[in-house]
DNA sequence: GTCTATATGAAGATAGAC
DNA sequence: GTCTATCTTCATATAGAC
């Protein structure tokens, strides 16, 4: 029944909200009554922050361990793309709430959420570090490029069908290419924007 | 009075999240009563789709005048990134709330809004479409490489301080250089992914 | 473990005075 | 244009029976 209960959250809260999810309709869902979620959860945003801790720690989970078997840093940031595209396309719900409702949370489980995504950053942070010392990756800002990373990957889960066109194959192999080699067909300084004034 | 309100509906719908601002705080930010909200808009959720509209016209606005003026690809993505890049830190906490609140929307408020950030993608999508015609983009899925570009850029106004580390320009820059060459430090093809499994 | 019944508070919205 | 007073509804949460 806890399953339940936290399944029926996870499709409510990621459809209305977490404010706009009552407790009645998440109730009504599981088969039971509002009242005896109290048994199960101590109160609503208990229930809102396993939802959110489970996952952000398998997301972490996966990304320690790619670093720790992996050290290639063009294979490391592929299997990066590749673990973010694939937990957020399989736990699209949930993941979209992780994306969406953390300032429902309050003090001490909003700071321990945050934590988790911290250093689920400093992490890709860490690899695209390593990856612009050993020359492989062009000099950047580390943290800004994080961001970008994990922004559109992340959005992923908002598009993203499991009937529909693509498999989720084809877009970890679309978006490494767009992260690593961009939108330019030249190679880079072949075409920069001062010379394409001149055609 | 009607600028007092809706400007306090922007702090505390960014801050809070639409369900979870009262129309009470909103008054008292006002220095007005909550009823005396009604006199200026229907209800609560006619301040939040004004909010959406104002703020999603200005950018398709803009947009549409890019690729009215602007014929080259490179420009016109580069005109496209800083304009969307310039109104997501002029206008954090609005640009905040059309990326999170459009649940919030009911019916036809939904559809609407909906349909100004269909707009916005289908420009986007004619550029790309555009420079890959021309040559000047690698071919790829153009929703995909839309969603991806539009994701990065959106997300910088969850992040981006205007007393911060970076100014907007710098931000525009950077964003513009990983969209257009991407992360790799060597040209395309000189290490692929193949290839780098030898060293 | 789940129920019924209920406490308690707060939300959006309206009526009508000034 | 703004107020006070209030309607109505619905929320989370608890108490205690079964």
């Amino acid at each position: 029944m806890r399953d339940n209960i936290r399944a029926a959250a996870v499709q409510l809260f990621a459809e209305y909200g977490y404010h706009a999810a009552p407790l009645r309709d998440i109730a009504r869902m599981a088969g039971i009554q509002a009242a005896s979620i109290y048994y199960h959860y101590a109160n609503k945003e208990a229930l809102l922050v396993e939802i959110m801790e489970t996952h952000m720690r398998h997301l972490n989970a996966n990304l320690e361990r790619i670093l720790r078997e992996q050290h290639d840093p063009l294979k490391r940031l592929y299997e990066a793309i590749a673990n973010h595209i694939r937990l957020h396309t399989s736990y699209k719900s949930e993941f979209f709430i992780i994306d969406t409702e953390i300032r429902a949370l309050e003090g001490e489980n909003r700071r321990y959420i945050l934590s988790l995504r911290d250093h689920y950053e400093s992490l890709l942070q860490e690899l695209l570090q390593d990856g612009m010392e050993q020359g492989t990756f062009r000099l950047s800002d580390i943290k800004v490029t994080s961001y970008a990373i994990i922004a559109m990957c992340t959005e992923v889960s908002t598009w993203f069908r499991p009937s529909g066109r693509l498999s989720v194959q084809q877009v970890i192999d679309m978006y490494s290419q767009m992260i690593t080699q961009g939108l330019l067909s030249l190679s880079p300084g072949a075409q920069s924007l001062e010379e394409s004034e001149r055609t």
